[in-house]
DNA sequence: ACAATATATGTCGCCCAACGACATATGCGC
DNA sequence: GCGCATATGTCGTTGGGCGACATATATTGT
């Protein structure tokens, strides 16, 4: 899994958004850094719909417009956890590599027992 | 940068390795459970080279066969740094909001450091 | 009144990293 | 000899992400 999806799932980790509020709880999450593309967006939507992660949690009219507000599936929660729990391990071996060690910068990795 | 990508130059973070070698190391970095593909090896490596990520660390001939060992440039230990850096926060967030859902209802979310 | 911006959803074609399959060659154990 | 690990490489396909475009309303600014 890329990490656009991931952020799109994350965006619906806490509670059910439409696709426009995902895209600014993205750019909030990303602390301003990364931007999502409606085409990235609704094209992700729908595979994410189809593969099960996420469904349809409401749709409501606003301004005679329909509005969809997507949640996490339990499957998507389950993904993602495993997905953010793979993604850490692979972040702090880089940095466990590079030699970075409990200096403060990304956290508090201090070595534990598992070295290699 | 993807993840295979990333998981390559994390291979090469403590020291030059040849196209096998990288392959082997970053079955282990994952635990087993990524296998890089030649195609994607050599294909990313080229790339890596040209962007200057890694650079070609040494030559040496082995039964006959040219063996090329790789090693992580300067400008690419930074990026992998960074990129790491990155990740980590990413899915960090994702855990956080993953741990905290349900509690706050919608409104302000105080950010617990109770994950991990 | 008009223009620009924010909100909001969607489509389409391109690109590139990753993938799977294939090709090639040597050394080693059975 | 045969299969396997070691070792490097090519090639066509796929799929996710990207950029550009299309559409429509509400709000804010001039």
């Amino acid at each position: 899994m890329q990490e656009p999806t991931l952020l799109l799932l994350t965006a619906l980790a806490d509670q059910p958004r439409h696709g426009y509020a995902i895209t600014q709880e993205i750019r909030k999450i990303s602390d301003g850094q990364v931007t999502m593309r409606t085409g990235t967006l609704y094209g992700a939507l729908e595979r994410l719909l189809k593969q099960g992660l996420i469904e349809v949690h409401r749709e409501e009219v606003v301004d005679g417009r329909l509005r969809r507000l997507y949640a996490l599936s339990d499957e998507g929660r389950e993904r993602l956890a495993g997905e953010a729990e793979r993604l850490a391990a692979t972040a702090r071996e880089a940095s466990r590599r590079l030699g970075v060690f409990g200096s403060g910068a990304a956290g508090s990795p201090r070595p534990s027992a598992a070295t290699s």
